[in-house]
DNA sequence: CTGTTAGCGCGTTCAT
DNA sequence: ATGAACGCGCTAACAG
C-alpha cells in the first residue's frame, strides 16, 4: 500500500475481481496467451485497467531470481559527472537501448575509491554493470578487480582489459587512431614542436589520444617534439592559466593539442589574447567534435566522436549477455573519423 | 545464482557459516547491535565478507513493502535527452543526494506521448518520480494527469502546476524574473525592437523566461516589440537559418535574445558573418551561463542557472516526503542572477 | 485452458 | 541474545 495508506492492487485482488485464479492473471501479464482463453484474457484485462494494477516489479524480480535493471556507474571525482558530453551520451544510448528491451538504467557517480560504498554493489539490484573508469591507471586496475570479485556482467568503456575474463567486454572507440590521424594531419603541415594539452583527471580515452599522437609523430617526424601539459580542471580559466603558465617559459609551439574541444578552444582564445594568429602562427586541434565546437571561431580541426553508438553497443552487449550468457565479442572498438577546420 | 551457475550466498548460507541463525545475520545487517553480541557480530561480519554476500535488494524491498528507488524521467521528443546541459546537471545533483541515503535513481528518456508504456509506470518499481517535462502546455497537462493517477510522489521540475496536489511538488528555478532581468537590462540601453530565438520543442522554463521578457518590456517600453522565431532544433545550422531567414525579410532588430546561450551564440555568429557587429548594432543575450557560453566572442550577456542545485533541492523534497509521509513545501523556486558580457 | 501447490530471500513477530 | 514460523507478491511446475 501506498504512504497515503491506499490499498494497491495485487495480482489476488485482480483475479478476485475478475473472477480467476491469480496464475490466469500472471499467464494475461506475462502474454503466455497459449494458457488463457481469448473472452478470460479480455476480462482480465478490463480488470487491470480498472484497478489501475501495476505488477511489483520486486516481487517478480524474487521469484524469477533475476534482475531487470543495468547499473551505470561512472566514476568521476567532481561532483558533475554528467557535464561530460561525451559521458550523457553514452547513458543516453545505453539507457534508449535497454529500455527496448524492458530493462532499466541505474545510475550513479562515484569518485574513484568509492566503489565498495555505493548501493549497487553492496546491495544485489542489478543484472551488470556498464562502468566509465578514471583516475590513474593502477587505481583503475583496482577498481577492475573489485568489480571482477561482483561475479556480474560488466561492460568497461572507453577502457581497454588486461586478461581476460569472461564477465567483462570492452565497449570503446579508437582514440589511440584518432591521435595519429591528428599527428599525420600536423606532420603534412610541416608541425614539428607540438603542445598538448590534457586534464589532470585521467581518462582512458585521453590516454589513448595522447599514445596516438605521441606514437604517429615519432614515427614519421623523427626529430619533432610533443610536450604535454596538464590543467587542474577542464574548465575554461584553468585551461588557460595552463596554457599561460606554458608558453611563459617556453617558446611558441607549431600546433597545440586539446584532450577535446573545449581543451582546444580555450587554448585557442588564450593565443588569440597573447595576438597570436591561429592557423598562421600556431595550429589548434581538438577532439569529439560535438555541437559546441562550432562555437569557437575559427572552426577547430577535430576528431569525430560518436558517444551515443558506444552507449547503443554497450547496451546490445549486455543484453546479449544477460540472454545468452555469453557476450558477443570482448572487445569492441568502434571508429572515429577526421573532421578537418580552419585551425590547421 | 549467477548466470554460470556459480551459487551466490543467501543469508541463510551466511549463519549456517557463522554457526547462527538467519535472523541474526539480519539484525547484523540492519545495524540492529540491541539484539546481537558483539563477538557474534564480528563473526557474521567476518563471514558475510568471506562469502562475499549481497543482500538480494528485490527480497529486501518485497518484505518491507518499500522501493529504493526514484525514477528520473526526461520527456524528450529527441533520442538525445540528456544533451542538455541543464538536465544533465539535474541529474547529477538528484542522484548524489539520492544516493547518500541509499536511493538509486533510474534515469529514462521518452517521447511525449509514451509515458504509459515506460517500464516504470507499467510495473511498480520506484518509489516515487522527478519528471522534467516538454511539449506545448496542452500536452504536458495531459502527462501531469497521468502521473497523477499513479497515487505515487512525483517533482515536476520547471514545471508549475495547475491544481494543488498532496502527491506533487514542483522544484523549479525563477526563469521568469531571469526574464524580466534581461528585459530591464536592454531597456536602460535603449532596446526597442526585440527579436527572441527558442527551440520548436516547448520546454516550460524557455516559456516563462519569454513571458518574463515579454511582461517586463510590456511594462518598461510601450512602444517596444518583441518577435519570437523558432528553431527546428537547438542545431548550430538550424538556428543559423531560422535567424538568416527572419532578418531577410525584416529590418534588424535592436537586441537577439537566446533561449539559451547555444541559441544566442550561433544567431551572434550569424550576424558576424552579415557583417554585423555585435553589440554596436545589434545587442545579443542568452541564458544560463554554463561554462560553453564562454565559448563565444564576445563573451554573452546571460542569466545563470543553478540546474545541479534543483536537482539537489529535488532529492531533498522526495526524500523528506518518501520518510515524513509529506512534502515540506509544494513549490520551491530558486534564484537566477544576471551576468553582464560584453554583448549588450 | 484453468486452478493448486510451493517457494524465491528476506524481515517481523513472538517464542525461548 | 537467539531461533522458528510465517508471509510479502509473484510465477514454475504440475494436476485436472
Amino acid at each position: 500500500m501506498s504512504i497515503k495508506g491506499q490499498p494497491r492492487a495485487t495480482i489476488k485482488d485482480v483475479a478476485r475481481a475478475a473472477g480467476v485464479s491469480p496464475m490466469t492473471v500472471s499467464n494475461v501479464l506475462n502474454g503466455h496467451r497459449q494458457f488463457v482463453g481469448a473472452a478470460t484474457r479480455k476480462r482480465v484485462e478490463r480488470e487491470i485497467a480498472r484497478l489501475n494494477y501495476r505488477r511489483q516489479a520486486n516481487a517478480r524480480n524474487l521469484r524469477v531470481s533475476q534482475q531487470r535493471s543495468v547499473g551505470m556507474v561512472i566514476f568521476d571525482d567532481s561532483p558533475f559527472f554528467l557535464a561530460d558530453f561525451f559521458t550523457a551520451q553514452v547513458v543516453a544510448g545505453l539507457t534508449n537501448f535497454l529500455n527496448l528491451a524492458d530493462y532499466t538504467v541505474t545510475i550513479q557517480g562515484i569518485r574513484h575509491d568509492q566503489l565498495r560504498h555505493s548501493v549497487l554493489v553492496r546491495n544485489l539490484e542489478v543484472a551488470g554493470f556498464c562502468v566509465m573508469l578514471s583516475g590513474p591507471k593502477q587505481k583503475r586496475r583496482q577498481v577492475v578487480d573489485e568489480l571482477a570479485r561482483l561475479n556480474q556482467p560488466v561492460i568497461l568503456l572507453q577502457e581497454a582489459l588486461e586478461r581476460k575474463n569472461p564477465d567483462f567486454c570492452v565497449v570503446r572507440q579508437d582514440d589511440f587512431a584518432g591521435g595519429t590521424l591528428i599527428a599525420d594531419h600536423l606532420a603534412a603541415r610541416g608541425v614539428h614542436r607540438l603542445l598538448v594539452i590534457v586534464p589532470k583527471q585521467d581518462w582512458p580515452a585521453v590516454e589513448n589520444r595522447v599514445a596516438g599522437l605521441t606514437d604517429a609523430i615519432a614515427g614519421t617526424s623523427p626529430g619533432a617534439s610533443v610536450t604535454v601539459i596538464k590543467s587542474k580542471t577542464e574548465g575554461f580559466d584553468d585551461v588557460q592559466a595552463a596554457v599561460a603558465t606554458h608558453l611563459d617559459a617556453n617558446p611558441l609551439p607549431d600546433a597545440i593539442v586539446g584532450a577535446n574541444d573545449s581543451l582546444a578552444a580555450a587554448a585557442m582564445f588564450h593565443l588569440a589574447d597573447r595576438g597570436i594568429s591561429v592557423p598562421e602562427d600556431v595550429k589548434v586541434v581538438g577532439f569529439n567534435g560535438f555541437e559546441a565546437h562550432r562555437f569557437a571561431r575559427p572552426t577547430i580541426t577535430t576528431v569525430v566522436s560518436a558517444p551515443y553508438k558506444i552507449g547503443k553497443a554497450a547496451a546490445r552487449q549486455i543484453l546479449g549477455r544477460l540472454e545468452t550468457g555469453g557476450f558477443e565479442k570482448s572487445d569492441i572498438v568502434l571508429p572515429v573519423h577526421f573532421k578537418p577546420g580552419a585551425t590547421t
